[in-house]
DNA sequence: CGGTATCCCGGCCGATACTG
DNA sequence: CAGTATCGGCCGGGATACCG
């Protein structure tokens, strides 16, 4: 299992290159920086425009300083976000999604905003399922 | 902040009933059980059809049982996944998505395939960050 | 087969302090 | 303002054993 191929023999994606269902491909690391607790919440608020770090971090309620800078690192190795810091003082730095960060968070946002709309269903699903659990 | 509306005044999105940028919203619970490490991977196998249990261990490759028996009870009780257990011996269960499982795994399929579809140009974008880091 | 219970370790992550 | 450094808790999650 090399980097440039990564076939899961158990899945329907069996062919394609890169497979995030199987364990050693990057690919699935690249989908946890995206999905992941911060990372799809900071591709979410740069989705509007570019923003600084202290904005971002209180657009990102409840993010700590080293978890956001950490989260802008990935995203940014991944080439997701770009940094642009201006070398004044004191200093300025945007940060701005990329094109492909702009495509990625496109349908990263579908699914927020999806799960977003369908909440009352859901709570209710919870509802009846601790009430069916309680009852045992 | 009660569970029928959490409003963040700091984001666009503001007066949205369930928003996952405010920290206290149920609705960011959700999306972590969608876009979650296990989560995300057994909705994805899920959406071809019904599996059963030890068949959908070995499609997530690297979940444990604890892990995958813990995520199908929360993907379970947010309404997304269904259990069918037939009382034979040896006993069988299928899990299968439900209708809402079925939309919210589209646009988490969407996602996931587009990463997979650009991970070339990730790797590039990672291997361009870490030649200019190492060379510092 | 389809799980649950228990143990336990590594690392995620928050808090705090410090720097340019 | 925009971070890095360091410490420590706590919990995600793997390993193992066990049950119906």
């Amino acid at each position: 299992m090399d980097e440039t191929s990564c076939t899961a023999e158990l899945t329907a994606d069996a062919d394609l290159p890169f497979n995030v269902f199987s364990k050693a491909c990057p690919s699935r690391r690249t989908l946890e920086d995206v999905t992941g607790r911060w990372g799809s919440l900071t591709l979410g608020a740069l989705y509007e425009g570019s923003l600084r770090f202290n904005e971002l971090r209180r657009r990102v309620d409840g993010v700590s300083e080293k978890m956001l800078s950490q989260t802008l690192h990935s995203l940014e190795r991944d080439g997701l976000v770009h940094r642009e810091a201006q070398p004044t003082n004191p200093p300025r730095v945007d940060y701005e999604l990329s094109p492909l960060g702009r495509d990625v968070t496109e349908r990263l946002l579908s699914l927020i905003h999806f799960v977003e709309d369908r909440m009352p269903t859901v709570l209710e699903a919870q509802q009846s399922y601790d009430v069916a659990r309680g009852a045992l």
